[in-house]
RNA sequence: GGAGUUCGCCAGACAGUCGCCGCUUCACUUCGGUGGAGGGGAGGAAAGUCCGGGCUCUACAGGGCAGGGUGCCAGAUAACGUCUGGGCGGCGCGAGCCGACGGAAAGUCCAACAGAGAGUAUACCGCCUAAGUAUCUUCGGAUACCGGUAAGGGUGAAACGGUGCGGUAAGAGCGCACCGCGUGACUGGCAACAGCUCACGGCGAUGGUAAACCCCACCUGGAGCAAGACCAAAUAGGGGGGCAUUUACGCGUGGCCCGCGCGGCCCCCGGGUAGGUCGCUCGAGGUGUGCGGCGACGCACAUCCCAGACGAAUGGCUGUCCAAGACAGAACCCGGCUUACAGGCCGACUUCCGCA
RNA sequence: GGGGAUAUAGCUCAGUUGGAUAGAGCACGGCCCUUCUAAGGCUGUGGUCGAGGGUUCGAAUCCUUCUAUCCCCG
């Protein structure tokens, strides 16, 4: 039975982990609203980190609402998910979408992701 | 019932389910944790960082200068630029609301343009005068210069108290009355201040600005939880105690000058960046009752524990209901101010209309 | 989270302390010069002085509230 927690073994912690996404990345999934950075961790399960800048999105009302909305997408489809270190980076515009607009992006990417990982992999 | 003023309060609710972060407790444990149960988990502004305080380090913050702040009076308070009550001024029929509201006679400063004149004021027009000088003359006088005048016109943001009477050549606080203003008494009030009170001053010390400098009174050292303390790899060298020296110089305490600490000798101790732990939430705390006070608030008793994260929790999905949910997210903590904001509720009061 | 600074023409900046005309350079338009262009000369256009409120007769300037941008502290 595979389980939906979100532990801190699924998250990026420290600023070293940050880094090393930023150096290596493998996987890039440009999208209007987000941009996402990818990189193999070596582990069985992946890793998420947050990028969301005061300069994008204005309030951390809206800032927190990105991030819940994503992080939970993530919660939930995590065994879907090849074993890389996800870097998720705000772009300008993306607190203007509404809640099911944002789930159905996560939704979006983590397929692109999956596909693009399989594709570097062979 | 309409219109309005004011005070306080609320900030979608409930259920299910999948998650997240602390706390309490029980069990297991390879002492790293794992599991069960219980309970808690953003705001009135958490925001801006505009003030004030606690706390920490610097000397348990000391003297002087500079700088900064406050600015009617009294009180509340840990403190404040906040709040309460009062005074004064302004707005409103009113309930009420608004006000950086000390001093311009200590000094500096400003008054562009316009205007005759803008500072121990001024004579452009006008008004008056006909003594003097001059011209004309119908010999009555007329006019120009000189002179008097701040009532009227005009300029300006501002032109030197206002109205009336007297007065005068015409005028003028020149004189008088009333009003305004100033000074000193007296009375009331802790005071600010007030007064159908009394006396004095003719108001010529022009007006404006203190949100220009300034004066007066009071307040104020600096930095900030990335403060600071502790545990601890590599690498570079440091810290504590005692004694001595305080003359010079250097460094630190960061506006400057004093002052203070360090430097020298002896003894002792390994040091502290990455990382980790603490600081970190029980507090000028909430609620209730009673008492004191017009009130802000204070006191007493009872009762409650109510976020504490650290790449950073407080969320997602589904359903039901309604008046259809605004502004917006804690990061050391409080007291204020300011700014943003859908809608709703309780109380008190004002005014208009109708009915009795 | 905390501390600090800036905003003036299309661009880079003066002017702000000490109040009364908003100015300089580059850019842009016109004319001159040249066979033409560049350079040079003459001349002109262009400003809610970041926004609102206040003090004052008068505010880019003084006070206050907001907005935007930038920098520093691990």
């Amino acid at each position: 039975m595979s389980e939906f927690k979100y532990p801190r073994e699924l998250r990026l912690l420290t600023g070293g982990d940050f880094q090393q996404v930023f150096d290596n990345v493998s996987l890039k999934v440009p999208d209007r609203h987000i941009l996402i950075l990818a990189r193999p961790n070596g582990l069985d399960h992946p890793r998420l980190g947050f990028v969301i800048s005061k300069k994008n999105v204005r309030h951390a009302v809206k800032r927190n609402r990105v991030r819940r909305i994503m992080r939970e997408s993530f919660r939930l489809n995590q065994h879907n998910l090849p074993p890389v270190d996800i870097l998720i980076m705000a772009r300008k515009g993306i607190d203007e979408l509404e809640k099911d607009e944002l789930h159905r992006l996560a939704k979006k990417c983590w397929s692109r992701l999956r596909k693009k990982a399989k594709q570097a992999s062979t």
